[in-house]
RNA sequence: GCCAGAGUAGCUCAGGGGUAGAGCACUUCCUUGGUAAGGAAGGGGUCGGGGGUUCAAUUCCCCCCUCCGGCUCCA
């Protein structure tokens, strides 16, 4: 006999061998029917493999990620067996679950393609193949023998998986008439997968390695219930019309032209107020906080970005350097606003009594993204930074760094973003000459950042081969509406600009002295920010930070005339409000306005203009009663002030 | 840059080898109204660009551009 420890604490005794699954079904065969995985002493396991031993049990339900990763593998290997029932002679790279479903990248031979046109086929055959309750089974084989298996089948690409395992340590798992290498764990049978549906296609360069084949990958999703995947359907409508690309266009806040050319956004007046009201906010607040604001034009001297380093980094992937007409000088269009900063701060001799050196620039800089990575305001080729960079001392850098952490939070919850995650990004340790930089100041840089982010109890993944050249970095990430995510804030530590800039300041000792920097955003980007913001809110921004505060909707034209005396009054004050004298009955006018997310309507007849008042009705809410019109720019003006007082 | 798909009016989209379509938006007129779509008329297109096949191409073929979904990259 065995004891299996559940996780509220209760212990059971069971015969040598037994199953998660046969557990569950014993404690009810609802139970059994709704688990998909277990966890057996912390190590996430098949459902049917036995348990030899004294254990701790849980029981994955689909709410658990551990069930749904199954789930989803299963699915995987599933759509496998179909792609190769259709195709035959496919090959198959990797097939794992990813947080919405699975994905496979196949290659189906020389010449042959797979279209979105196959994919219904496919996830016919996938459907008629589940209905057929096939199991999954598992094998232990040595790598001798797995590297058989899929010799004899012809497939390079897990041959090559294979080689790369240590023996004794490859599993096999199949179901019907397919055999997968795969660590598992699996579903006890197909039996659950009620909804299937195959979602897109796309290439996948084989091991992510762009100087190798590209294969056909492939997305699908796969759940226990019709109504979960009617509801996920639904889920991905709905965000399709939270695209900041879309709104973006229906509310005019931004555009592109091809003949400005790709990736270069235009900030129509709309979106370039909201730009404003966000460099108005972030500079009140960093002017609090000791900030010092500086300009910088956008060209420098190519020889400023070989020495920071930048030039020999990424000078063969840039825009390329443009040249005075008569001397043949070179100069770059703006990358990073970094270099000119070090050459603000060599402007002048610096003692130790005056740092930390807070300096930011709302600067714009100018990189060539690849054709195929531009997307809308999220990744284009001009775009302003939120940039910073703190100058200090060593014994300053850990209370900088955890004040730049609290100033990003700070400035994310005036915005509520909650669902954010933090990164922290570490050199790849097995790729060291990708960095610039002596072993030392990375190893004291990581150890900073990781300390700093600890002691403001700020939870990260850590996440290595993702630091910046010049140093390792705390990134800010927020997804947009269908879960991609973008990074915003980051901080970064560097030791070594200074270095290169030959940065000094005068000690108490009168020698001089390195300083360490410190790189931050907040926003990241005006332009990424904006595109996060607008899928955040689908468009119905804060007051604080709409465009236009509100709209004057007058019942008929005879009360026109109140309505501009009103107009005049609000803008005086401040309130950017405009007026709707279209000859349209109310209603129409109510909807139109709605539509433009203007948050407040306020709407003017015969009562109004006898009273002296405007029925103001809330973007979103109705009705909200009639107000005089100083009370309204009272109102709004104490609405603004609680919506960024923190 | 790579793989796959798409591009028709300002927007959303239908169509299809022989005179270019709808809804919304826009303009004008009628209507002057009380909290999410009043009515009528009208203007608007080199069907992304360039080649080819054809008596005839927006439609079929080729090349390019841009956009969309991924991959790679992201100071």
């Amino acid at each position: 006999m065995i004891k299996i420890t559940f996780p509220d604490g209760t212990q059971r005794e069971y015969n040598d061998g037994i199953t998660g699954l046969e557990i569950a079904e014993q404690i009810s065969p609802r139970l059994a029917k709704e688990v998909y995985a277990a966890t057996v002493n912390g190590e996430l396991r098949d459902l049917t493999r036995p348990i030899d031993n004294d254990a701790t049990l849980k029981l994955h339900k689909w709410e658990d990620e551990e069930a749904k990763h199954a789930f989803w593998h299963s699915s995987a290997h599933l759509m496998a067996e179909a792609l190769e029932a259709v195709f035959p002679g496919m090959k198959f790279g990797i097939g794992p679950a990813i947080e919405n479903g699975f994905y496979y990248d196949v290659d189906p031979g020389e010449g042959k393609v797979i279209t979105e046109a196959d994919l219904l086929i496919v996830e016919n055959k996938m459907k008629e193949l589940a209905s057929k309750n096939l199991t999954y089974t598992r094998r232990n084989v040595s790598k001798k023998e797995a590297l058989e298996v899929f010799e004899a089948k012809g497939d390079e690409y897990k041959t090559e998986l294979i080689s790369e395992l240590l023996d004794g340590t490859i599993s096999l798992y199949s179901q019907g008439n397919f055999t997968d290498l795969c660590r598992g764990p699996h579903l006890p049978s197909t039996e659950p997968m009620k909804a299937i549906k195959l979602l897109s296609i796309a290439g996948a360069y084989w091991r992510g390695d762009e100087k190798r084949r590209m294969l056909t990958r492939i997305y699908g999703i796969t759940f226990p219930k019709q109504k979960l995947l009617d509801e996920y359907l639904v889920f991905l409508e709905e965000a399709k019309k939270r695209d900041h690309r879309k709104i973006g266009r229906e509310l005019e806040l931004f555009t592109f032209s091809q003949n400005v050319g790709m990736g270069l956004p235009l900030w129509m007046p709309k979106g370039s107020d909201i730009r404003q009201n966000l460099i108005n906010f972030l500079t009140g607040v960093l002017r609090k906080r000791g900030y010092k604001i500086v300009t910088t034009p956008h060209i420098g001297n190519v020889n400023l970005y070989k020495t920071s380093g930048h030039f020999e980094k990424y000078g063969a992937d840039s825009f390329q350097p443009i040249s005075t007409p008569q001397e043949g000088e070179q100069f770059m269009l703006k990358p990073m606003n970094c270099p000119h900063h070090c050459e603000i701060y060599n402007a002048t001799p610096h003692s130790y009594k005056e740092l930390p050196l807070r300096m930011a620039e709302f600067g714009t800089v100018y990189r060539y993204e690849q054709h195929g990575e531009l997307h809308g305001l999220t990744r284009v080729r001009s775009f302003t930074q939120d940039d910073a960079h703190h100058f200090c001392r060593h014994d300053q850098l850990r209370a900088e760094f955890k004040s730049i952490i609290e100033l990003i939070l700070y400035v994310f919850k005036v915005m509520n973003f909650d669902n954010f995650s933090a990164q922290v990004s570490l050199r790849d340790p097995n790729n060291k000459q990708k960095y610039i930089g002596t072993d030392e100041n990375w190893e004291k840089a990581e150890r900073d950042i990781i300390e700093a982010a600890a002691e403001m109890n700020l939870k990260t993944t850590v996440v290595e081969g993702e630091a910046a050249f010049y140093g390792p970095k705390l990134d800010f990430m927020v997804k947009d509406a269908i879960g991609r995510k973008w990074q915003l804030g980051t901080i970064q530590v560097d030791y070594n600009l200074p270095e290169r800039f030959e940065l000094t300041y005068n000690g108490s000792d009168n020698q001089k002295h390195r300083p360490v920097m410190i790189h931050r955003t907040i926003f990241g980007s005006m332009e990424r920010f904006v595109a996060v913001l607008i899928e955040n809110t689908s468009g119905k921004f804060p007051l604080w930070l709409a465009p236009e505060k509100a709209v004057i909707l007058p019942i008929s034209e005879k009360f026109n005339d109140y309505a501009a005396k009103v107009l005049e009054i609000l803008n005086n004050s401040d309130i950017c409000t405009l007026i709707d004298e279209r000859s349209e009955k109310i209603g129409k006018k109510i909807r139109d306005n709605e539509l433009k997310r203007i948050p407040y309507l306020l709407i003017i007849g015969e009562k109004e203009v006898e009273n002296e008042t405007i029925a103001v009705r809330k973007q979103g809410e109705g009705d909200q009663g009639s107000m005089k019109i100083e009370e309204f720019v009272d109102f709004i003006n104490s609405e603004i002030k609680k919506e960024i007082a923190f």
